[in-house]
RNA sequence: GCGGCUGUAGCUCAGGGGUAGAGCACCUGGUUGUGAUCCAGGACGUCGCGGGUUCAAAUCCCGUCAGUCGCCCCA
C-alpha cells in the first residue's frame, strides 16, 4: 500500500497545532470586531486573470492554476485576498455605505519553495477599510492588527511598526533628481538597498539619474530609521530634501498618536514593499530583533478597486500570516499550555451494573450543555479509569457505580482532590448551575 | 531553478562492515472503588528509496527522494 504525506510545503493540524491556530484565530476575530470590522469569505479558486490583470503573467509562475478536465477556464487557488476583496467590493459598486471595513480569515496557497516563515498554503488575516481617504483610517486598520498582536503577548518592545510614505519618498527621490518615469524603479531599488553590492546600489543609481551627490542622498534616505516623533526638518536636513516633501508623514503620525499607537512605531524609509499599485502609507510589522521575516504589511491602494471595474476607491489595509506570527509567539513561549477544549466532566463506570446508566447520565450531561466525555476501556479499576479522565483534563470525574443503588454518584473534583455523594438527580444541576468553570 | 545540513520504532535519539537498540509514549493484566516517579507482560522497524563494493551493508561508495535552512522571489 503506498504511503502518502501531507503535500510539500502543507501543514496537518493535530488537536494541539489547532489549539493553537484558533488561540491566534480567536485573537484576530475579536480585534477585528472589536474595531468595528466585518468578516467576509470569498472562494478558494478564482480565474487566473483576476490575478495576472493585477500583478501581470509573471505571477503565474507561483501560483497553483489549473483547468478543469475538458473544461476552457483557467482557475488559480487564491494566493491572497485583496483581488477577491477588490472583486467583491466592485461588483456592489457605490452601493455599499462608506467606509466599507472588512476583514477575512482566508487560506491561501503560493506554488513558493517552502523554507522558514513561508509555505504553500497558510492563513492570513486581511484587514481593509474602503472609501475613506484619510490617515485616520490608516491609523484605523493599524491599530486593529497591533491590538491583536498585544492579545496575544506581543508588545512594542517585541514588534515594532516600520513605516513610510510612498508619496513622501517620491516627493523626495524627485527632489534628489529621480526621473518620474523611473520612480517604480527607484522604489525597486530602495527595497534592495541592504542587498546589493554598493558599487551596484551606485550604478543602479547612476541609471536613475542620480549624480553623486544624489547618490549620497539617495542612500541616507533609503537607510532612515527614526522614532515617529522625529521632526521631519531634521530628515530633511540629514538628506538634503526640502521638508515640504515629508508632509504626508505629518498627518499620518498625527493619526497614529490619536489611535495611541505611536509607541510601536517608528518611520524606515526603506520600506517599500512590491507591488506597482501601493499608494501612500505603507508598513511592515517586524519582531524587534529582526530575524524572522515581516509578521505583517500593510498599504494604501487606491486604485485598484477601479482597476477591477469599481468606483475610484481609496483603501487602505494589511495582511498578516500565521506562519511567521506563530513562529515569533513561539520562541517567546506565547503558545506554551494551550490545549483543546478540555472536558468539565468525565464520566467513569466502575461496575457491569452501571453502565447503562452511566451511558444515560452522560447523555443527560451533554443534553444540558456540559462538555462530558466517558472512558471507552473496559476496564472497571477505578484507578486506571481516574488516571484517563485526569490526563484528559476533566474538572470533575463521577463515578458511576455500586452508590447508584441508593440512587447516588460520586464526584471528584480532580483539580482539588475533594469528593461528595450526590443523587443521580441533582448531577446535571450541579454542572449546569454556574458555581463550576 | 541553485546550494548547505539531516533521514534508524509513534516521538527524541544512540550505534557505525558480522542476528536492530535505549528512553519516552502506547496497549493489556495486576480478581473485586480513587489521579503511579509501582509490578508483570505486549505490539512496534524493508535503518528514506535504488544501485554498487563485499563472503556479509543500517554502517563504505554513487545516485535519488523527502524534510529543513538559505539563495532567487516574496502579493
Amino acid at each position: 500500500m503506498p504511503t502518502f504525506k501531507a503535500p510539500k510545503g502543507t501543514r496537518d493540524f493535530y488537536p494541539e497545532d489547532m489549539a493553537v491556530r484558533r488561540r491566534i484565530e480567536d485573537a484576530w476575530r475579536s480585534a477585528s470586531i472589536g474595531h468595528g470590522f466585518e468578516e467576509i469569505e470569498g472562494p478558494t479558486f478564482e480565474h487566473l486573470g483576476l490575478y495576472t490583470v493585477k500583478s501581470g503573467d509573471g505571477i503565474v509562475s507561483e501560483l497553483f492554476s489549473f483547468r478543469r478536465s475538458g473544461g476552457t477556464d483557467d482557475y488559480a487557488l487564491r494566493p491572497e485576498f485583496t483581488p477577491t476583496l477588490a472583486r467583491m467590493v466592485a461588483a456592489r459598486g457605490g452601493s455599499l455605505p462608506r467606509p466599507i471595513k472588512w476583514f477575512a480569515i482566508p487560506s491561501h496557497f503560493r506554488a513558493e519553495r517552502p523554507q522558514r516563515g513561508r509555505l504553500r498554503e497558510f492563513f492570513q488575516w486581511n484587514v481593509d477599510m474602503l472609501g475613506l481617504d484619510d490617515p485616520s483610517a490608516d491609523a484605523e486598520v493599524l491599530s486593529t492588527g497591533l491590538a491583536a498582536l498585544d492579545a496575544l503577548g506581543l508588545r512594542p518592545d517585541v514588534a515594532t511598526v516600520r513605516l513610510s510614505h510612498r508619496d513622501a519618498v517620491a516627493s523626495a527621490l524627485e527632489a534628489l533628481g529621480v526621473e518620474r518615469e523611473s520612480m517604480y524603479a527607484a522604489f525597486q531599488l530602495l527595497d534592495r538597498r541592504d542587498k546589493l553590492p554598493p558599487e551596484e546600489f551606485a550604478k543602479k543609481a547612476g541609471d536613475l539619474g542620480l549624480g553623486p551627490d544624489g547618490l549620497a542622498a539617495f542612500d541616507r534616505l533609503a537607510r532612515i530609521r527614526r522614532p515617529i516623533t522625529v521632526d521631519p526638518a531634521e530628515i530633511a536636513a540629514e538628506t538634503g530634501v526640502p521638508v515640504a516633501a515629508f508632509e504626508p508623514m505629518v498627518a499620518l503620525r498625527e493619526a497614529l498618536d490619536d489611535a495611541g499607537v505611536s509607541e510601536w512605531c517608528e518611520w524606515d524609509l526603506g520600506i517599500v514593499r512590491g507591488l506597482a499599485y501601493y499608494t501612500g502609507t505603507v508598513f511592515e510589522v517586524h519582531e524587534t530583533g529582526g530575524g524572522e521575516r515581516a509578521i505583517a504589511g500593510g498599504c494604501r491602494y487606491d486604485g485598484l478597486v477601479e482597476l477591477m471595474g469599481g468606483p475610484p476607491t481609496s483603501a487602505v489595509g494589511f495582511g498578516m500570516g500565521d506562519v511567521v506570527l506563530g513562529l515569533v509567539l513561539r520562541d517567546r513561549g506565547l503558545l506554551d499550555g494551550i490545549e483543546p477544549p478540555r472536558p468539565t466532566v468525565f464520566v467513569l463506570v466502575a461496575d457491569d451494573v452501571a453502565e447503562r446508566p452511566a451511558a444515560r447520565i452522560l447523555a443527560s450531561l451533554r443534553q444540558a450543555g456540559v462538555h462530558a466525555r466517558r472512558s471507552y476501556r473496559a476496564t472497571r479499576n477505578v484507578g486506571k479509569l481516574m488516571s484517563e479522565a485526569s490526563r484528559a483534563g476533566a474538572g470533575h470525574a463521577v463515578i458511576v457505580g455500586r452508590e447508584l443503588e441508593e440512587g447516588m454518584v460520586v464526584v471528584k473534583d480532580l483539580r482539588g482532590g475533594g469528593q461528595e455523594t450526590i443523587p443521580v438527580d441533582s448531577l446535571v444541576t450541579m454542572f449546569t448551575g454556574g458555581d463550576d468553570e
